[in-house]
DNA sequence: CAGCATAGGGATAAATTTATCCCTATGCCT
DNA sequence: AGGCATAGGGATAAATTTATCCCTATGCTG
């Protein structure tokens, strides 16, 4: 396995919260276990734009670090299911607001994000938001 | 300039605020602005572990992504302040929200993140934290 | 039987981010 | 004159994170 090379910085709140939040899908997969999406494979349905491997991954470093458990049923095929712990609910707020934010300044950020210099395609439909398929009844 | 490959997901809220947020020092440079920490030179003596270089290049993304403005005074030696936006301190309530909850949860935090698998050294030292330079009184 | 669904992970390549090093410029101070 | 402080950025190496590909396993279904 990797081993990090660089002394990781972990004096501040600041940086141990990214520590933790570090990694591309780690808050939506927070938002979406929190939302009761708990099997990978909804997950992974969720947002297409990941590849299972990558949630594997970072499921495994939240799991490590203690913000979500994992419960593994011994059926066939195999079921899996995470849940937030204690600590892990208590990212939440953070979460929400990191999310509202997005959304209130959506159409802002679009045009400053798509604008800056080393941006080259933009992927619209990498996450199509719980809502949408609750809306249509697909969320389970 | 490096350009980029893979398609950007901004389609969720979460998404958006973490490509503003994603970097290594860009929380704890908004932290810094907001506590009037203006001067590259000064956010560079209170965060050991980073690198003029690297600071330079966050402080230009956030600008990019209108979180900071940049103030260029023409003196000798050169003067830049930088101050948040009207959006950037929008971001203030997230900001501060991570910095609170990596205190409150430091020491469970601390012990996972120094355990997990991959990590090899870590650093104490590397943001001191305004506090204790303002308590000491060397904050200007 | 062939193929799907489920979940996991090794090996390796590619992409992206950080780190290092070096060079520019100009007044002031010793 | 030589060195410091200030701010910026190019070139390139190293580190880190993501993406790709492939293989394992087991009941069920058509």
């Amino acid at each position: 396995m990797y081993e990090r090379k660089t002394p990781l910085a972990i004096d501040c709140g600041l940086h141990l919260t990214r520590e933790v939040l570090n990694g591309k899908w780690k808050p939506a997969l927070l938002n979406a276990i929190s939302m009761d999406i708990k099997r990978p494979s909804e997950m992974l349905r969720l947002l297409p734009g990941a590849t299972r491997r990558v949630l594997n991954v970072q499921l495994k470093e939240l799991e490590e670090h203690g913000m979500i458990e994992k419960k593994i049923y011994s059926e066939v095929p195999p079921k899996v299911e995470y849940s937030l712990t204690e600590i892990g609910w208590s990212l939440m707020p953070i979460i929400d607001a990191m999310n509202q934010w997005g959304d209130t300044h959506r159409s802002y950020l679009e045009t400053v994000i798509t604008q800056a210099p080393k941006i080259g395609e933009v992927s619209k439909s990498v996450c199509q938001g719980y809502r949408e398929m609750f809306a249509r009844g697909e969320t389970r």
